[in-house]
DNA sequence: TATGAATGAGTATTCATTCAT
DNA sequence: GATGAATGAATACTCATTCAT
């Protein structure tokens, strides 16, 4: 029968290893040796373990993007009101938490560069991102349920608002990677959602 | 006696097809060659110019603050009123008018994304963005200052809001490049300043 | 498991390549491509078993140094007097019995050369000079044993003929390379032990 | 009529200034747009006064020989024995009195390495080798004249002195570049004749 | 004579990918 | 599954030489 499988773990190391690599040397500086080394592995295995380079950075987008759901997941289970639940889903992107945040921050943001000239990335990223688009509209929606049945709220702007802090985030990740010198070290929920407010 | 100099404007031309070959394949993509090509020049003549291609970069990031500060002295010029002033601010950086504009885009959320592993970048980077901060706060104190006044903004909230703008901002270029297909076309000025409002 | 190690072998089959390219074209001419076709390897493997191409440079000087000290130890296995460990060591340096000398020679004159302008290529050198000088002092201590003692040679007159017989070494290199023309084929280790006489 | 020609000085110049640059950075580091920076002039007119880069390296070998050829002659001119004139040459190839002698010596160690693979150079290397050999083969014939007329030194014993004398005179040059840390700071012409002696 | 821009071939080095074991 | 050697194309950068002024 040989050995069990374990292209599963291996895989999640290697992702785990580029994006890594990736927090400091970017997407270029990630070679195939580098995360090899970085994973504890011969280099030649990670091409048996994904086709091509890129495959592994496909790979990160999907894992992030489980993180998140992950995260939110968590945070609303407890959440009842509307409001909590979309502080769910702020916190779980703008706080930072853990150590390894900081590593999924970057690698995020170098896959919303390489998604400018390779395209499959930028399916994946797109994919990834309205996944969350569609979830944050939900969230508004229900969250200014009152304001949209009375007409004060037309579809149209609470598109707008939906923009506006899927813009917001992702400038706050691209400012928290090199000018965190300059921007304040946390984002409050509560701060973003006082700019929502009508 | 002996050739007239034309340094500045070689080096302008190179910046350029710097930034538009980075619009489309990114930093490492726009190789000496492909910058080369664009700009109708040999190849040799870039490093005539530039003593590295990280300077190339370097020089962009200059050329981008100009611009920059540019569109806001012009916008600026008729503005009276401080909100006027803020508006041409945002509409500076946000408009899309020119044709230029999305490569000039690109090539800012590029340089960010070099930021990460190159010093050099990160400190010219850095130092754009410390620059719009400074007159982005003067703006905001003048808009806010009978309330700041009175004591219903303290510093540290002024500060919020100049960092959350700056993150919007970042955020919005971001999205635009790749994501442009679940962002609006267009941001208005009037609605970035309402979320503003106190 | 996996494929077996040869880096030591295949390290010694580059050093060597470069020696023999470095013989016809010196230094620079002797370029990764030209070693590599002259190794039968390919360009990139080259720079998989070496850092640099200094690295390899710094590999002859290793070698050519071991090969002069094994060439030495031979030759002084069955000398008994001093006088007999001296002539193998003077031997041992300016015979050209083998076809692999003249390359021998020609690296080193070129490792002399870049020794000019690369720090390590430098150091490497003098330290094998060093060594061979050290090695030369004892050998001409224990030839003027009696002299020493009886005070007819001091210190400083021992190292006078030490490096006299370092320079000659050097120099008999050089000339043997482009001068042969006006050089005599051999130097006989009795003629040079002749001129240390008192 | 025009202005007047100042070919042979900017010549002399230009020579000057690879020697300088070749002390430090030897023959392949001595760039044509290094050269011009050392002598102070535009790039483009090193071409105007040599046809080739290897052509300013022959002008130097003919350059340090004219020195060598002057300076034995200034020593020389007082010199009334064969030993005194013996010394004079010994002495204008080994003092390191003037400061430009550091850059010839290195310029002449780096002018036998290029010798390996340019044939021209290799020509004007031996051809100044062959002069001064010629210059020395006569003044050991006088030096030596009793012994050679009473048969106790014969035409192939002699020639093994000169070539002696060559060879170390050469080494000599060479470890007094990179290896001067183990070697005596000067020779004295009296010792290295004392070797002579029979 | 002189300047400095322009050319294009050449170089060391990197790296994704493949292959032999 | 795993190892590590091997491949070859691509890249930034250098530089002797030429050219326009």
């Amino acid at each position: 029968m040989g050995r069990p499988s374990n292209k599963s773990e291996r895989r999640a190391e290697i992702v785990q290893a580029m994006m890594q690599v990736m927090a400091v040397r970017g997407y270029e500086g990630a070679s195939i040796q580098a995360i090899a080394k970085q994973a504890g592995l011969a280099p030649g295995l990670i091409h048996y373990h994904f086709k091509t380079k890129q495959d592994i950075l496909l790979g990160s987008v999907t894992q992030l993007s489980n993180v998140l759901k992950g995260r939110y997941l968590s945070l609303s289970e407890n959440a009842e009101t509307s409001e909590d639940k979309l502080k769910a889903f702020i916190t779980a992107r703008l706080s930072k938490g853990e150590g390894a945040s900081q590593q999924a921050v970057v690698a995020w943001v170098m896959i919303g560069s390489e998604a400018v000239r390779q395209p499959e990335v930028k399916a994946a990223y797109l994919e990834a991102l309205r996944e969350q688009k569609a979830l944050l509209e939900d969230l508004l929606q229900d969250y200014f349920d009152t304001f949209l049945k009375k007409g004060k709220l037309n579809k149209k702007e609470l598109n707008s608002k939906v923009a506006f802090v899927m813009a917001f985030m992702e400038g706050a990740f691209s400012l928290s990677i090199t000018a965190q010198e300059i921007m304040p070290n946390s984002w409050a929920a509560d701060e973003l959602l006082s700019k929502l407010k009508i």
